[in-house]
RNA sequence: CGGGGAGUGGCGCAGUCUGGUAGCGCACUCGGCUGGGGGCCGAGCGGUCGCAGGUUCAAAUCCUGUCUCCCCGACCA
């Protein structure tokens, strides 16, 4: 197609309409796209790769925290939900509800089926575990010798959004719910601040995404929850997006669910609990801060191959190309990149070379390396390095890439993290003083992805800012752990006596 | 749930107003020519036009009903 040679990349760009050019990424970049099931997604074996180095790292994380693995029912009971009022109240609206267990032949409409056997109970398909695994603590935990507990469950959870969005809001998604239990609120909230620094240094290190960390204001808070935290980045249109949240919950669930204790004093007592996850949107996260106009950008920690080789066998020399190539993809899996062998592997495909190469720059692959006939005469591979775009390859000798590519890597996976980090500090306004000027940072063209970002400024919590910020769309993302309210500041959005420092922005 | 839009080969679409028995691009297959930045030429495979009913000599096209998906709003990891 002559216009796709000459058109470099994905359809729109960036710039011209984020979302759109967001799901091109998606798309190109084989990682996932919508089913022909309502708001649910299919994620394809690229991205859920992508997923699968994610859970392996984090599931390190979280056993090193103490907490097990278990499973837990998909179906909950009905009345387990009902047993917490503000859970209830969160959750209502968006739940898939079983109503039957068996199908029957329609008499009104033959040739088609309908629901029959109707359920005494309805069971909910979970939107989240507390409830259920709540039940299990309150048979599991008899003593303070039995705590705490700390499970975590690897699963699919179901809320029935309104406007699915791929990777970013879908019906139904994967995530890692870890649910613990403890004798003393003090320990229950720094588990809870314990695993968002897991999630903050794992965004960090992990997805090179740098993550600003802090406490939800209480209109964002999880339905039940004493107080929540989370980490939201900032995406490449300014944007926040809330990438993962630990709760402190009180004793709410202990109570709903009975989840008591004999306590050394023989005292019967609640127990405290803590709850925390991420989920597959930080698929959605990893590409909307470090993609570009060609396509994904992986970091290479997060990359199923970190380096492909193209094999260009032209003419006679063909067979021994190829064969140079496999070589060299053996070799080059000998080496380590961050302690783990170097996933790399030798396209021999039946297809044109730029097809193949183009095929792995869309995936995000790192690092490409085109090796010809020539570059064999030579001695050298030609390599295209991912994270500068789109530029003319680089002659490497063959003898240096040992010490070449590693070290290439770990240049790849910090340019993305300070590409990162520049921009969450480039775009965070600090000196914005009042309503108007408020008003103006975040009045942008929806199509300039340069425009707008995070806006830290002091803040009354007072009920009539709600109003203001609704009607900017914009939200409190956190109240920031790193708190620099100086005394006596006065609200940027309602001239009152501030009570803490808030960041504001748009969010997805 | 309210307001818009759309269902036609694997994907993206035209054709519908003005009925005449289905077409284009990409992908795929085969052959040839090519060959270090998304190849070229030629020949092919592939669709009961979302579903049901109706009007008509004749329906992708008109009518009725129905299902689904997408976009915008209220909700959210």
């Amino acid at each position: 197609m002559a216009s796709k040679s000459k058109n470099k990349g994905v359809s729109p760009s960036r710039q011209e309409d984020f979302p759109a050019w967001f799901q091109a990424v998606v798309r190109e970049g084989e990682v996932a796209e919508l089913a022909h099931v309502r708001g649910s997604m299919v994620i394809r074996p690229w991205g859920y790769a992508i997923w699968e180095l994610m859970q392996a790292e984090l599931d390190r994380q979280i056993k090193r925290s103490g907490a097990s693995n278990a499973y837990f029912p998909l179906f909950i009971p009905l009345s387990y939900i009902e047993s917490e009022a503000e859970h209830v109240e969160g959750f209502a609206k968006e739940m898939a509800v079983v109503t039957h267990h068996r199908l029957e032949e329609d008499p009104e409409n033959p040739g088609h089926l309908r629901p029959g056997g109707k359920l005494a109970e309805p069971l909910i398909v979970r939107p989240t575990s507390e409830t259920i695994i709540g039940r299990s603590f309150a048979k599991w935990i008899n003593s303070y010798r039995d705590l705490p507990l700390m499970v975590n469950q690897w699963a699919n959870v179901v809320r029935w959004e309104m406007r699915p969005r791929v990777l970013l809001r879908t019906t139904e998604f994967l995530w890692q719910e870890g649910h613990t239990a403890f004798a003393t609120e003090s320990e229950a909230r720094a588990n809870a601040e314990q695993m968002l620094e897991v999630y903050r240094d794992f965004a960090e290190s992990f997805l090179a995404m740098p993550v600003l960390t802090g406490e939800k204001p209480e209109e964002e808070r999880f339905p039940g929850a004493v107080v929540t935290l989370s980490i939201e980045a900032m995406m490449q249109d300014g944007k926040a997006l809330q990438a993962g949240t630990s709760h402190y919950l009180g004793q709410s669930f202990a109570e709903a669910a009975e989840i008591n204790f004999l306590d050394r004093e023989g005292e019967r007592s609640l127990v405290h609990t803590a709850s925390w996850g991420v989920s597959t949107r930080l698929l959605g996260a990893l590409i909307m801060s470090h993609s570009d106009d060609i396509g994904l950008r992986l970091p290479p920690t997060v990359a199923p191959q970190q380096v492909v080789i193209v094999p260009i066998p032209r003419g006679e020399e063909g067979p021994a190309v190829l064969e140079a190539a496999e070589e060299l993809a053996r070799e080059i899996g000998g080496l380590s990149f961050e302690g783990i062998p170097i996933r790399v592997s030798a396209d021999l495909r039946d297809r044109e070379p730029p097809d193949k190469r183009w095929e792995w720059t869309r995936k995000g692959v790192p690092l490409v390396l085109e090796l010809g006939p020539r570059d064999l005469k030579e001695g050298v591979v030609a390599l295209r390095q991912r994270d500068i775009g789109d530029a003319k390859p680089e002659s490497l000798e063959r003898d240096k890439l040992g010490s070449a590519i590693p070290s290439l890597l770990a240049e790849i996976q910090a340019s993305y993290h300070d590409a990162a980090e520049d921009r969450l500090e480039a775009r965070t306004r600090l000196d914005v003083s009042g309503p108007d000027e408020f008003r103006e940072f975040f009045d942008t063209d929806p199509s300039d992805a340069s425009a707008g970002g995070f806006l830290r400024a002091p803040w009354s919590e007072a009920p009539e800012s709600a109003q203001l910020l609704d009607e900017m769309k914009v939200t409190v993302r956190c109240l920031p752990f790193d708190q620099k309210l100086a005394p006596d500041s006065r609200c940027v959005l309602t001239g009152k006596p501030a009570v803490t420092e808030a960041v504001f922005a748009k969010a997805y």
